[in-house]
DNA sequence: ATTGGCACTCTAGGGGTAAGAGTGCTAACG
DNA sequence: CGTTAGCACTCTTACCCCTAGAGTGCCAAT
């Protein structure tokens, strides 16, 4: 039966640990914190720990240290207790700050988001994560065109979001200022308010409008602004932080090159967040994880939304042994602000 | 007195060097090398090379291994021999392919610049350095305008080599569509045709011609344009690779962590990139590096072009044990392309 | 200039040992 | 029954010593 104090020890030894990354021992336990027992009642107690699984032991005569299921008792007790806590206001006050003073400057989706990673990372003292936001179910304000050159235009895509995505179309022959005219016209005229997912089907019937001489160039410019449409969709992410992971090299068993690998491959790393139900927030720790390569390491993650809406997720990755409670905060925080942040 | 052997017996020293990593013994280079002398003879050859600081031994009874000074004769041999050798066109045609592949299909700067770091550091098993393009001599092609909303605009920034800039400007007060006309055109008629690094001398007296009423507007206006100029400027790099740096930390003696951190800091490199005087190509090994983060590790570098003129610099970064020449091939290789690219 | 021969040096690895840290268990206590 | 002191036991770590082997430097001979 696992009491109050052995609760009480197990935080303990995860503090102590997460401090030193030694393993636990009875009478270190005793001398810094003050359980009024003496280290042999605290070795009854790891015993029990022990065969709940919640710690283990290197060796048969050495200190303990936590397991992953150690850990995530630990953890969902954070998550419960720590909501609202004083760490996460000071997290929060602090991320704010350096908020404030660069993200106002920029303008640009791009930066705003590398920029909010770069913090993460900094605060954390580990990689971070940060989705890029899915915009698909995001509406259509207006389609823009500007001629480049003779030859040459750009499709703006404009999205009520305010999100501006372009691309340089290069057309076979010449294009009068009018007939780009006639193409924005035309496009706009079904675009305007719709689902960005919805374009592609709405839209290939106003091929059908054109006279047969302008319908090849026409369905160039469909064609790119096919392109605009699925790098809307396009899986991306912020990263930042790869430092911090290569300082604690030792943390990961070996296990870095991999982990970085995976984390470098944007495709697969934003496939798994997006699986993740959006339980908010989430703690996923080593062996519970299901790609290997992250078997041993931790993260943790929430997501930042639009009027509620989940547009997507902000995460930390470190070692099993991070400081969660500093970590959760500050995603927390992150995610709130990057909340307000899009809403303004 | 440095013989025509000595010289062949460093070059085989280097090359078992690099590719096996172990203090090279005087036995092993007579049975891999057809020297067609005695292991003694190398054996004085060696001493010779100690003497000369192209060669240094570990512990007395050591093979030997390259000093910085090795490694730079070596080096410039390679940059003079092999600048038409095969290798090169190897490398060259490899890069090539897979450049068709995947360039083709991006339009944007910033992701021909971010595949092409990631396609060098995977030729090269490094991690590859790209410098943005350095605009600030190119041609205004034109000022374009693009309403979003009823108080904000997008404003283009479309130059002769057509990267586009773009900044979402906010104004005060609702702008009619006219209005934004009247922007575009009295700004254009001043800006088309004229470098981009003297807009903000010559932009500013067209805010005079504004009415009392308008000029607020404008004022916004120019502002935000004046930003577009600015991030135009922006030292900005492609940087791809970590991952092989982490793979290979042994070769860093420790200092990998700095290593990253020097690499991370975007402008500290962009800098130092810029102040390299531009030979083409060119090696920096060891501790012939000014920064000191960099001084166990070489660099290779080489520059792009647009009609002869260098835009920036491409690099690949690495341990000062790296195959020098299949990185220096396609270092040049890439450098070639990227030329090219940006030339049509 | 090259070479065979040989003494010399240094490293890497194995085994042995002693110190120290920490546990598990037992018996006693309130 | 929970707690505790005491003690035997285990395992790690560091150190030392030793040997085998790799490799050199040098000398005398060609």
């Amino acid at each position: 039966m696992i009491s109050v104090r052995n609760m009480a020890v197990l935080r303990a030894i995860i503090e102590d640990f997460i401090a030193t990354n030694e393993p636990v021992a009875s009478k270190a336990l005793v001398e810094k914190h003050n359980f009024g027992v003496s280290s042999a009642t605290i070795r009854n107690d790891m015993a029990t720990l022990e065969e709940e699984g919640y710690i283990a032991a290197p060796h048969t005569s050495s200190g303990r240290i936590p397991t992953d299921k150690g850990y995530r008792v630990f953890v969902d007790q954070l998550i419960q207790a720590e909501a609202e806590s004083l760490e996460i206001r000071k997290s929060f006050s602090e991320l704010r700050k350096q908020f404030a003073k660069t993200l106002n400057l920029l303008t640009d989706l791009d930066e705003r988001l590398e920029t909010s990673a770069q913090l993460l990372a900094k605060a954390t003292g580990e990689a971070a994560v940060i989705q890029y936001p899915n915009l698909n179910s995001v509406l259509v304000r207006s389609i823009e065109v500007v001629r480049v050159a003779n030859n040459r235009a750009l499709v703006l895509l404009i999205t009520e979001s305010e999100r501006i995505q372009q691309h340089l179309i290069v057309f076979p022959q010449d294009v009068s200022e009018e007939f780009l005219a006639v193409l924005r016209a035309k496009f706009n005229a079904v675009a305007v308010g719709k689902l960005i997912d919805d374009l592609p089907a709405l839209l290939r019937p106003v091929l059908e409008t054109f006279s047969p001489t302008d319908k090849p160039i026409a369905q160039v410019f469909f064609d790119g602004l096919l392109l605009v449409v699925d790098s809307n969709r396009q899986d991306k992410i912020a990263f930042a932080g790869t430092t911090n992971l290569v300082r604690n090299e030792d943390q990961f068993a070996g296990g870095l090159p991999s982990l970085l690998e995976t984390l470098d491959q944007q495709k697969d790393l934003f496939a798994f967040l997006s699986k993740v139900e959006s339980v908010q927030p989430k703690a996923i720790i080593g062996s519970e994880n299901s790609v290997v390569e992250l078997s041993n390491s931790s993260l943790l993650l929430s997501s930042y939304t639009n009027q509620g809406e989940e547009l997507a997720k902000v995460a930390v990755v470190g070692p099993t042994r991070m400081n969660y409670s500093k970590n959760l905060a500050a995603v927390l925080a992150l995610a709130h602000l990057l909340s307000k942040d899009i809403e303004d």
